[in-house]
DNA sequence: AATGTATATGAAAACGATTCCAAATCGGTC
DNA sequence: GACCGATTTGGAATCGTTTTCATATACATT
């Protein structure tokens, strides 16, 4: 019971290592007769190649890394379920990391992409730690940004502007007439994501003239736990906010929860709106008010275009998408405004 | 700009290639002056190994596959950043693929990962294509059957009873005096979790002395929607069941969707129990019954047994854990027992 | 049938690491 | 200071592929 290798091929079908590599890479090159053998030979012992050497002599992988924050969030599971389909067709796979919104895990990331020798990266969001770009551009490796797109980025990026998707969600309970809107959000640290969501939800409130208070914007690891808790420390305050801002439907979930725990009803008392309309959204009671993200578009394009890339050598580039404030049951005018 | 290899290290320190892999790979066999020399060398050159040529002289890769159905479920996302933080501290990477539900599609990926080189497998529950058996058993791969537990199963497998679980659930609604119950479930073909699923809630109304009506039997593939159409089929039906076991929590979700959709009321017209309890089940209204699987255990435990065996030669046994029904608010008693 | 061209084939050299084996160096003892 | 055994070191083979280059074969043309 031994592994066969391209050897034990040539040998059974009784021609050289050469032409049984060319009937795997290159069939047309191989005549007809002994092409029949060899592929005989490789299915009678069940012979395929060893990415390993293939890799090392190549130099090429068949092997895409993706670096994201988390799997354990049906966002990014999605996305990459579809960006595996579309590179599977080409022959190409791909190896997933993660990092928990840490750039320094994210460059150590990177590094153990490249030991392993992938053929492109993608990475989520914009900034990233100086390692990992210096070692990229090192490498020549082609790759993506995915999840956010920025005027001055010098490179690929193929994802939507969260500046302008929080701005229409706040703008939203502006024009509904909140006057107290608050933000729970990520930590901005090193999260260009989470900067740009905070700063749509500031542009609103400059826009419709609203003071801006740091203390409403509160900061929420992950989860929905997380987000009850922000959402808790929020509505704890003297003077509350009358609606809030969530930078992910998670973060909207826990609200909910926890508006329901305290007696507070969503939209009467407080008006939520999530950001993500993942599938959930349509199933809380209210419906959640939430800003769709074009992932399935960012995971389809990205990989098209690094496949583009790769099998043709046609240039990337980059791609904007837009984003779309749904609006549901959990957002309605303030208290104060209704008869 | 060129990539450095272990022999531009040696070159830069002085030294053989021998010397420079055995700093990498047993430092205390180098005498202390040399060793910083290297060292240093590494450092200035920004040197890292290639995986492909370790894997292909070693014979390991440092890397465990794994193959889960899809990607986009809360469920598999928490399970595989759990197995990535145990095996991240042992220097080993996870490599995922995705099979969506086909056996074949998983024989072809196990082939994908041999030929990448991993050192361990680990599989969702205990039903493989004959190849996939075969191929694993040829390259005398160690693995892991996750999600499933079976009397007579000859693999490892660290999971847990499929079919207690939704008896549980089943004889709940039984108890609560259901007399027609139907389910949602996936296709039991080629699925050993479905199938248990299934026989879980014919062995509760056997044991409940209720009549066994195939039509109350509904099959979905995947998520929210499909879980909306089979229950919406369900409750067409001229004798409607009065309370439905769902086999994972999206089903229920979709089924609580269709359910206000056609203002059926949940518990009083129609209960419904899901499974997985993913964080979600307590958010919905009403908060779902759910069977609590153990998850992060799995997760876990999996990992820690591969790496017994791989890094300290420990032998790996299988583990069976046990499942829960948490009682929530979309389970009671049908209208017919009620004031 | 002889020639020339195009196409198929095989031998052998890589790719970048690990590791066996033999040679060199070390430290301690007489 | 020479010798011994133990420890460090380097040379070279090797892992399983791909690919170049030279050679051998096929086919078309006269």
């Amino acid at each position: 019971m031994t592994i066969p290798t391209i050897g034990d091929v040539a040998r059974r079908a009784g021609v050289s290592l050469a032409t049984v590599s060319r009937v795997l890479n290159n069939p047309e090159s191989v005549r007809a007769e002994r092409r029949l053998r060899v592929e005989q030979a490789i299915e009678d012992l069940g012979y395929f190649p060893f990415a390993a050497a293939q890799s090392l002599k190549s130099g090429r992988s068949l092997t895409i890394g993706a670096i994201f924050p988390r799997l354990d969030s049906v966002l990014f599971g999605s996305v990459l379920d579809e960006m595996q389909s579309w590179l599977d067709e080409a022959g190409y796979t791909l190896t997933v990391m993660t990092m928990d919104y840490d750039i320094g895990v994210e460059a150590k990331r990177v590094r153990q992409l490249i030991a392993r020798g992938v053929d492109a990266l993608i990475l989520v969001g914009g900034w990233h730690a100086p390692e990992t770009e210096e070692i990229i551009a090192r490498h020549e490796l082609p790759r993506v940004n995915v999840w956010s797109w920025h005027e001055d980025c010098p490179h690929v990026q193929i994802g939507f502007c969260n500046r302008a998707a929080t701005r229409s969600a706040a703008s939203h309970l502006c024009t509904l007439g909140h006057r107290r809107i608050g933000m729970i959000s990520r930590d901005p640290d090193g999260n260009d994501r989470a900067t740009a969501c905070i700063d749509g939800v500031r542009d609103a409130l400059e826009a419709a003239d609203l003071p801006i208070d740091p203390d409403l914007f509160a900061m929420a690891g992950f989860g929905i736990d997380e987000g009850a808790l922000a959402f808790s420390s929020l509505m704890s305050r003297t003077d509350p906010p009358t609606a809030v801002v969530c930078a992910s439907d998670l973060f909207a979930f826990g609200a909910l929860r926890e508006a329901r725990r305290r007696g507070l009803r969503v939209p009467e008392d407080v008006s939520i709106t999530g950001f993500d309309d993942s599938e959930l959204a349509q199933i809380t009671t209210p419906a959640l008010t939430s800003v769709r993200t074009p992932r399935q578009q960012m995971a389809a394009r990205s990989a098209q275009s690094i496949l583009g890339y790769l099998t043709e050598g046609r240039a990337m580039s980059s791609l904007r998408f837009a984003t779309e404030l749904v609006v549901r049951d959990s957002t309605a005018p303030p208290a104060s405004l209704r008869g």
